[in-house]
DNA sequence: CCCTTAATTAACCGTTGTTCAATTAAATCG
DNA sequence: CGATTTAATTGAACAACGGTTAATTAAGGG
């Protein structure tokens, strides 16, 4: 009935969640479908059952490759010769470029919004803020509020989601998210 | 085969629009069904049909009554007795309101990636933010630069994004968004 | 009594997630 | 190398649900 594809041709976890990513990122949750995903990867929908035991399964090992991915690159600011201020700026400029490099990623993470999902994917985005306003906090000598670090941290949001949207690259975009990181960085140092 | 209703229970578009109208808030475009509209309203699915021409088409009539209702709010604003400092954080903090208030008709202007549905609607989002660009200039005496509008829009967005995907209420952000608006007027005016 | 309006219901046709027997390629073993 | 086992893929089948349409029926006004 059905031949099976050579070795070098064989169906990968990593494959599936990448064409998933795109699909799921341009359509969302429910307006994509097994069959989709199988038909953009040129296999039959069954054989992601062989991979993923469920469309859910699916989804939450997508996004949890996409958290690991941006707490690995929020850690590694620690390791920069730079100064606090630069620091800093490199932190809220680093979280911009992150949505915009990978809007695919932060769309899934902080956009979109399926009830069925979320129940599972609030978990993560709340460790990943924490992760971010540990490092704010640190790198201003704890002089800002809590209160402060989340309205930056929408700030940031609101940029990222808006141009995620209309899908602008992270170069397209650098001059006018420099601005609108310089803005942020004046209110932090102003009190 | 199916008895009508009496005149006086007869089903309108208004009746219609309102069920959707609560369904499409809390579920979203895809997930709702003419039939689940329908069967909320106590009537038959096919009778939709007899008032909208397709779901599109219920959906749009649902958007543009409140479409609408955003311009309005921001013109409404000119009327009110308080100082220009006032009136701004007024404005400020009215586009979160109304963002939190209508989350379904904000996300369908603002925050929505659906390719069925943003073409219809692209061009609204755009005629109600120059409405907002052009009254906060005048609330600044021109004193601000077309950047930092956009900046300031995209802070309140921001905001307004996030609380609409976990779907909270603007009276339980209230504070919050205050402190959001506090700061980004701050900004403002420090230059 | 006819005609428009409004509602119902069945039906059409497509898609969905999921399961599963059948099938085949590759790997392993004798 | 040949036989057997294991892994991976297929495609049919299922039951549910989607939007939409058309035939049908009833209500009320002229």
């Amino acid at each position: 009935m059905a031949p099976r594809k050579a070795v070098d041709q064989e169906l990968s976890r990593e494959a599936i969640i990448d064409v998933a990513h795109q699909l799921f990122v341009d359509q969302g949750f429910q307006a994509v479908s097994m069959r989709m995903i199988a038909r953009e990867l040129g296999y039959s929908h069954g054989a992601i059952y062989y991979h993923f035991k469920n469309k859910a399964d699916l989804f939450y090992a997508m996004i949890e490759q996409d958290f690991a991915m941006i707490n690995q690159e929020l850690a590694q600011l620690d390791k920069l010769e730079l100064s606090r201020e630069e620091k800093l700026k490199e932190l809220l400029l680093g979280f911009i470029r992150f949505g915009l490099t990978y809007p695919n990623h932060y769309e899934v993470m902080f956009i979109m919004n399926d009830k069925e999902l979320q129940h599972y994917a609030t978990n993560a985005p709340e460790q990943s803020y924490q992760q971010f306003a540990q490092a704010v906090a640190a790198l201003t000598n704890q002089q800002i509020e809590i209160k402060k670090i989340w309205s930056v941290f929408l700030m940031l949001h609101g940029f990222v989601a808006h141009y995620c949207r209309i899908g602008h690259s992270f170069q397209e975009v650098e001059e006018l998210a420099m601005s609108h990181v310089d803005m942020i960085l004046g209110m932090i140092y102003m009190g």
